[in-house]
RNA sequence: GCGCCCGUAGCUCAAUCGGAUAGAGCAUCGGCCUUCUAAGCCGAGGGUUGCAGGUUCGAACCCUGCCGGGCGCGCCA
């Protein structure tokens, strides 16, 4: 609808060039419409009169009296006013407004879909967080808001892949295999002594047990190997966590360390995977870093940026020239020890997202990682990628409060809160809805005291009442021996002239614009605000008016009204991950 | 020091590309269960949109400078 009143508008503005009522020189703008935020502005309005004024020289308002009296007849639109500083005001005829119900009914669950992404492949990465411990809370908005916006994609007709980025390459694994070995080597009842910069947490512990348990004493070795002609920890805690691992390494052999590594990044990457099924939240593919070096494509990421002529060698590392790229200086792809950057990594692993067809690469990352887009960005560029390609959604970090103290969520720190503690106290539903209900570069309070005790407050509840209660009406009337009679096509809908039941057809109608919004903007909280508006229609619609009446026609009608209503509220909860429950 | 993000009601947040009288929830106060779920509804109070300039028909939004908060500035990942 709203492209038909764009449509309409812009035909006018031609028709009024050919008639020498505007300059022919003149380049038309892009026609804005939008919803009319006050119904007494109609259902739609433009401020095209206002922006052509100035380069048309004549006062808005007179331009506007131009445009009415050149606007097509349509059969939507009833009335057409000017009012302000110079707003068109587009009024719909109550028959298009009641279409939005029969259409949602019609649709159902795929009521709100369109095809504004026109089948455009896009890859959405999303809460990557790194192997070596369970998600923690600060995952939480990545995957919520990633996840709200991969589906609001879909719905919006674009072909989305969800892809985690798992770094299981690096130093980082070889601490997460010496700790788990060393958690095995107490299990086995060796006296070993634990690094304080190796994992601490608990998971570590309980992962050695399975591996032991699993394995057998098969690689145990004595503490007094394991220690011999290591340096001291306190004068050097890094240095002596790689002398630990080096030699944790050498005493198992290549195979037993092996086996021991990917023992542990099972066990925790199999942690990560059933948090995020819990949370709802389901991937493509889980895409490993190390196969990436493996099959070679870190060297030929490399290749190609030495082909574009963008790599040079100083100081025995290899520069990439990042700066040309309008990164703040160059940086390293492969260090002087010979080993490549996770940097290097990332090139090969956006090149491979590129090289496997994708249009358009939406990255989800948390908002410390901000320094590192314009280098990513720049790689792309040398290696002859449209920058536009690459949208980074930086998000920023939910500050954790705990009866107002703000809590740590380090992983080191070993105090942190888990995204499975988070969905315990607080239910998978509403930290969902609370972590996309707002703007995802506003920095954000989530007061855990907060949302468990009052928790009948939060706005999900709120949402899912009303889609609880319209879908308790139904089994009222059922109880009751009665039953909506009619079919949408058939409802009487014109008998639904009150104030509350114009409020709800027009937010009816609007869902399909919102996700459209929402997909464009890359701005799932659209949908969440759109929910609250909606079921908040609802609830007043419900205290105003009975539904269960005996004016049949006038009840089929209502009931038609409120059937649709549930559709949308179970659709949209439904994108943002979050069920639509049939009672409460 | 440099760079990025943010600053809106007592608190947490919205505000459709710059658009009409800046809106919700929580909290406070006053009402509504003898009919479909009170996890609800109706009403009231509460604002110099951090501050000061600028741009224009029009600024919470764009520009400049300050103030305050978060984050980042590695041959770590």
């Amino acid at each position: 609808m709203k492209r038909h009143v764009a449509s309409l508008l812009a035909q006018a503005l031609k028709a009024m060039r050919e008639a020498g009522e505007l300059p022919a020189d003149l380049e038309l703008p892009e026609v804005q419409v939008e919803r009319a935020r006050d119904r007494a502005h109609g259902d739609y309005a433009a401020n095209t009169a206002m922006v052509l004024a100035k380069p048309a020289r004549q006062k808005p308002r007179d331009l506007a009296e131009t445009i009415r009296s050149r606007l097509p007849a349509s059969e939507a639109i009833a009335g057409v006013e000017i009012a302000g500083p110079g707003f068109l005001n587009f009024t719909l005829t109550t028959a298009a407004r009641q279409e939005s119900v029969r259409v949602a009914l019609r649709q159902g669950a795929e009521y709100g879909r369109s095809d504004v992404g026109a089948g455009h492949r896009v890859h959405i990465e999303f809460v990557s967080a790194n192997p070596t411990g369970p998600l923690h809370v600060g995952h939480g908005r990545g995957a919520a808001f990633g996840d709200a916006l991969a589906s609001v994609l879909e719905a919006a007709g674009y072909h989305v892949h969800r892809e985690y980025y798992v770094n299981d390459a690096g130093r980082q694994m070889d601490i997460l295999a010496a700790s788990l070995w060393l958690r095995y080597l107490e299990a086995a009842g060796e006296p070993v002594s634990f690094p304080n910069k190796g994992y601490q947490g608990d998971y570590i512990v309980t992962h050695a047990r399975e591996l032991f348990e699993a394995d057998g004493r098969e690689h145990v070795r004595t503490a007094a190997e394991l220690g011999a002609g290591l340096p001291a920890e306190d004068d050097d805690p890094e240095g002596y966590l790689d002398a630990l691992v080096a030699r944790s390494r050498e005493l198992l052999g290549e195979t037993a360390y092996r086996r021991v590594l990917d023992f542990a990044l099972e066990a925790i990457l199999g942690d990560i995977r059933a948090d995020l099924d819990a949370f709802g939240v389901h991937y493509h593919r889980y895409f490993s870093e190390r196969q990436l070096v493996d099959q070679g494509r870190i060297e030929h990421a490399l290749e190609r940026l030495d082909q574009a002529g963008y790599t040079y060698r100083a100081d025995g590392a290899l520069w990439f020239q990042a700066s040309v790229f309008g990164d703040d200086k160059d940086r390293v792809l492969r260090r002087d020890n010979g080993l490549t950057t996770y940097f290097a990594a990332d090139v090969a692993y956006h090149l491979d997202k590129i090289e496997r067809g994708f249009d358009t690469l939406v990255n989800v990352w948390g908002a410390d990682h901000h320094g590192y887009v314009p280098r990513v960005q720049a790689a792309l560029k040398a290696l002859g990628v449209d920058a536009e390609r690459l949208d980074v959604r930086l998000v920023q970090f939910a500050i954790l409060y705990r009866g107002g103290e703000k809590l740590p969520m380090s992983t080191r720190s070993g105090e942190f809160v888990t995204l499975r503690e988070l969905r315990d106290e607080v239910g998978k539903d509403a930290a969902r809805f609370f972590y996309v209900m707002r703007r995802s570069e506003q920095h954000m309070d989530f007061d855990l005291d907060l949302a468990k005790s009052e928790s009948a407050d939060n706005p999900v509840y709120y949402c899912q009442y009303a889609h609880a209660r319209i879908c308790s009406v139904f089994r009222q009337l059922e109880e009751r021996g009665l039953a909506c009679r009619v079919t949408p096509d058939e409802a009487a809908l014109e008998r639904l002239d009150a104030e509350h039941e114009a409020i709800l057809l027009d937010l009816l109608g609007r869902y399909p614009e919102v996700i459209e919004s929402a997909a464009l903007a890359r701005e799932p909280h659209q949908v969440a605000q759109y929910l609250r508006e909606l079921a908040a229609a609802f609830h007043t619609y419900y205290n105003a008016v009975p539904f269960i009446i005996d004016d049949e026609a006038l009840r089929d009608a209502r009931l038609t009204l409120v059937q649709a209503t549930r559709q949308v509220l179970a659709n949209g909860l439904g994108l943002l991950g979050v069920d639509a429950p049939q009672s409460m």
